[in-house]
DNA sequence: CATATTTAACTACAGGTGTAATGAAGTCTT
DNA sequence: AAGACTTCATTACACCTGTAGTTAAATATG
């Protein structure tokens, strides 16, 4: 995962809608509707904007299909690229914006702020660890 | 640092300039634009613009003040929030939007992709024990 | 079949953002 | 004092975003 071919922006909205499409790999704009109405209190021509905008920006494929049950014919959408994509691109630019870059400072700052358990505070650690090896190792390559 | 009150989202071009405001503290329209237009290729205008929203924001507070060397009339703006104020805001609405609130798998996400060096690492290490140990007297109380 | 329902496409519209251009007033320089 | 320069405020404008309303076609139902 070093560089992302990701280029249009997720707004708010929609990286709400991909968290829906991401969890079901392949899902028709009724059921990301029903799923995300009651959620979020859209209209659900809202999802079904959104969606075409995903779409439009070219992170979503669409293809049409006939429903199993009620054969009304459906608009699927599938993701064009993975969730870690598109964290990578986002969190990259995240950083340089509001962190202009420091790493280190906003690793530092998320950890005071996130309410870790101790597990997760353990788990953390063991991640550091095993980044810090796998590092020196290729240092010595 | 709990709960910051800054309501007003700061933009990407916002944030360039808030960076500049919070190193010098105090800083007249003028230095920006000397600062910024070179390292970003905006138009000095383009600076002025963003310093009168971020004031109308309420996110920045306008002084009038006569220049010491040329005797102009400038405007002369103070940040009235700090910059973790602001992190900690932005930080957690990115938490939000595009790790679904999951800080955990946040900070996995972070640790993998920002190239730090085993110094950052040692310190980000040393931070995680002391929230650690910080969090253990807080539940022993 | 006639009507109700479902889905989808197209259109809308205000507010935010990036990025200035224009105009006006104050200050400096000769 | 007159023109040059600096700074500021106002206006502009296209594109993005949130959030639908409207229209039309396909399907289901009585």
């Amino acid at each position: 995962m070093s560089d992302p071919n990701v280029t249009e922006k997720i707004s708010d909205a929609e990286w709400k809608v991909m968290h829906v499409v991401w969890k079901h790999r392949r899902v028709a704009a009724p059921e990301v509707i029903a799923e995300l109405v009651p959620e979020t209190g859209w209209n659900p021509n809202t999802v079904r904007t959104l969606l075409i905008r995903l779409a439009d920006k070219g992170i979503l494929k669409v293809e049409k299909e006939r429903g199993k049950e009620k054969e009304y014919i459906n608009s699927v959408y599938t993701p064009l690229y993975t969730r870690e994509e598109c964290e990578v691109v986002h969190g990259r630019s995240f950083l340089e914006r509001v962190f202009a870059g420091d790493a280190s400072r906003m690793l530092a700052h998320f950890v005071n702020d996130a309410e870790l358990t101790p597990e997760q505070i353990a788990e953390l650690r063991t991640k550091l660890d095993n980044f810090a090896k796998k590092n020196k190792n290729k240092n010595n390559l």
